[in-house]
Order: C-alpha cells, then structure tokens, then sequence
DNA sequence: GCAAAAGTGTTATACGTACACCCATGT
DNA sequence: ACATGGGTGTACGTATAACACTTTTGC
C-alpha cells in the first residue's frame, strides 16, 4: 500500500520556519538567509533523510486565523506539499518524533491538532488536482519504474481504479512524459514490464481527466 | 476594454498585513486580531471602495526569497488574487498613490519593483485556471449580465476570441452557472440580450477549456 | 427592408471508455 | 501447456469545434 504522508509536530513545525515570526538565530555561527521554500527541503530533508534532488516541493496555502492556536494568537503557517518516493520511517529521537506515515485513503479519520486537518485535506486536494495536469506523478515513484507503478500512483491518490489499457496508451502517448530506459523489468509471474524514467515534460498533455465517481 | 489588474505600492502593502513581520499596533483602540484574507479584504476594500461582499479573493502564493527586497532582507509578501467588477480608479491622496490599472495583454509589458513581475504573472496565471473550472466568471460582471459579457470575461483574461454560439451553450447548459432575470438589455443595434445572474453552482460542470494557441 | 447582434441547429471530428485480444515470461 | 501480468486493437458513445441558419431589435 502507497503511504503519501508524513505529519510533522507542530513544535517540529515551528523550528522549521513554517511559522512566519522572525526566525530564532540558530546556535552555531553562519545563518544563512533562505527562502521558505528552501527552509522546508532542508528540514525535511534533516528529518527524513530524502535527499533534496528528488523532491517535489509545492506551496499549499498559508492559514493565519488568530484562533487557530488556542493557546497562542497570531500562529503563522505556511503549509507545504511535498512528493517523494520511498520515504523511510521519520527517525526515532528527531524532531520529528511523532511523525507518522498514512495511505490517503485514511487521511479523512485521521484526528490532528488544531486545523491540520483542513490543511491536510487541502494538501491532499492539490495533490489530486496537480496529478491531472502537470507530470508530477514520476516523483512518486523511483528512477526507473514500469507503467503499472505509475498506474497505482494514480489509483492510490484518486482512490479509484482505473484500466489498464487505456492508462497504458494516454501516459506513453503524451509527448515528453515518459522516456523508455530500453531496460525490462521481469514480474515474476508473466511479462516483464519495460522501464521508463520521467522525460522532460512538466506538464501532462492531453491532461489524464480524474473520474468523478470512484470505481469498484 | 476590461482592465483587471491593480498594483498596491510596497509601502501599501506593508501597512495591510501583506507583510508578515508581526502587525504594528494600530492608532485608534480595540485593535481586533484577523486573518490575512480578512486583513487583505479589508484593506483594499478602505483603498479601492470595492464592499467586501461582492469580492472573490484567493491566495496567489507566499513570497520569501531572502533578497527580493535588497534594501531589507527577510520581507516576505503573500500575494492575493482580488476578483471584482466595474472597480473604481484608486483614490488620490490614499496609500495607494501609485496604483493603476492595466489591460491583462499588457501585464507582461509593465516593469515593476523586486520580484512583483513574477508575482504578477502568477496571479494572472491562477485567475487564467481558475476561470476554467470555477464559476469565477460572474465577479468579474455586474450583478446582472449579458452572455455577451461573460464571453468578454474569457476572451480577456485568456487572449482569445470564442465562438459566440458554443460559448452560449456552455455557460447556460452547466446547471446551477447562470440563472435568468426574466429581464432583456437592448443592445442599441440588434436583438436584445437576456439578463442573468450568477447561479449557485461553484465549479463549472463540464469545466470551459482554454484553447492552446491564442485565436485570431 | 436591411444591418446587427442574440440565439439555435447540424455535422464532422476527436476523445474517452469498455473490452476483446495478443505477447512474453515463469513454472 | 498454462497461468499471469504486460501491452495492442477495435468499436461505440459522448463531447467539442466549426459554421450555417433563424430570431429580434433599431433605423
């Protein structure tokens, strides 16, 4: 099953510079000034180990009611949708200690501190929406992957399944998505899949329509 | 020819919150805490005269670069995206003494301060999707309207020309997009146009494509 | 009547969907 | 040989685009 997300502690959250007060100056010498952007691959990147090359980064919204701390008025965040493939476990002892992962599909029982849950269903809202259009969902998978990985990327965010066939032809006939490694992949059973690497295309043309209605 | 944009100097926008550093008290008492999207609401309904009511506004993204202002490092600006008809010229002698409005064809021509080309081009990038899967259209009319002026809304935010007879089976075969008044506006030359009104649909069922290339 | 703008009908084409079918491999 | 998953072909329904055509007004 694909896990899709990672859940940052709000005291995580806060040292990450996803709270917009001036930073604190960090203990050892040489701050370097840096954008939010590049805060937030950094301290990902500290936490969970996944190098900065392979991440999808993207800004979700910024959520500024004055009551959304009960205990502190004036709690900034700047929320950020990251996609990576293959993330480990958040470390034990980090920052991130109660960080955890979860399928999307479970996303809407989740019960998090304050707003996070209108921030995750936004995350995830965008996540679903960005994967008609652009040709971000490579960044889901390694390297080199098959077109049936790429399918469950699909499947898994949209929860929905979707055929084969026809999912084959749109991903390969979009020009510049996907590129041929000319390497095969054996499954075990049956014929082996042919490998592909993202192409150079950033956006997904025709765009692959999200179903309305999830299938069975 | 619809003008659609406006431009709030950098001293404006950081007395209305747009900045994040934490709010300078204001001078007259009972200083309420609000969100940003209440503060940008607020503002620029004091500066333009635009009620509240009738505006769509939407963030457009946060802006954190450590350099975009040379003259002080650490200004970061989140940029809104204000949708409103029939707005009137920015009042003389307000903050706003610099503020104009420009034709969206001419956006990419304007030669503004740091990084607001970027953040510009962004907003009228946002309002270019949204108008095609979000029932946005209507706040850029009057209350009532003809088809003929909701095309308008399209063919100037888009750069296109339309075709007059689809365009009119779009907008009024998506349910719950455009209600009729029952009322007629007599164009002066040619049959009259019936009067609608936004309806109570938010998304556009099925959504408007933009044409790829620009029409003639 | 004529011009002009609103609005309707009609047709060709493109697209998505559903599903039958073939291909390559492990056992 | 046969099961299994990858990949291709094909037919059908629906949506879109292009444009001819009708309607309603002012002059």
């Amino acid at each position: 099953m694909r896990r899709l997300v990672t859940l940052l502690p709000i005291r995580s959250a806060r040292r990450r510079g996803a709270q917009l007060t001036p930073p604190q100056p960090r203990p050892r010498g040489h701050q370097r000034l840096e954008s939010l952007d590049e805060t937030a691959r950094r301290e990902l990147a500290e936490e969970t180990g996944v190098e900065a090359g392979s991440l999808h980064l993207e800004q979700v919204g910024l959520y500024s009611a004055p009551d959304r701390d009960p205990r502190t008025p004036r709690v900034i965040t700047c929320a950020y949708l990251a996609i990576a493939p293959n993330l480990p476990s958040p470390r034990a002892g980090s920052d991130a200690r109660t960080a955890r992962w979860s399928p999307v599909a479970e996303t809407r029982e989740l019960r998090l501190a304050f707003d996070h849950n209108q921030i995750l269903a936004d995350a995830v809202e965008l996540a679903r929406d960005q994967l008609q259009f652009r040709a971000i969902a490579p960044a889901f998978c390694q390297r080199e992957f098959t077109i049936a990985e790429l399918r469950e990327v699909f499947e898994a965010v949209w929860g929905v399944s979707l055929d084969k066939p026809n999912f084959h032809r749109k991903v390969t006939d979009s020009p510049g998505f996907l590129v041929p490694t000319g390497r095969k992949r054996p499954t075990g059973n049956g014929r082996p899949a042919t490998l592909y690497r993202a192409g150079p295309a950033t956006a997904l043309v025709p765009p692959m329509m999200r179903p309305s209605a999830p299938a069975s």
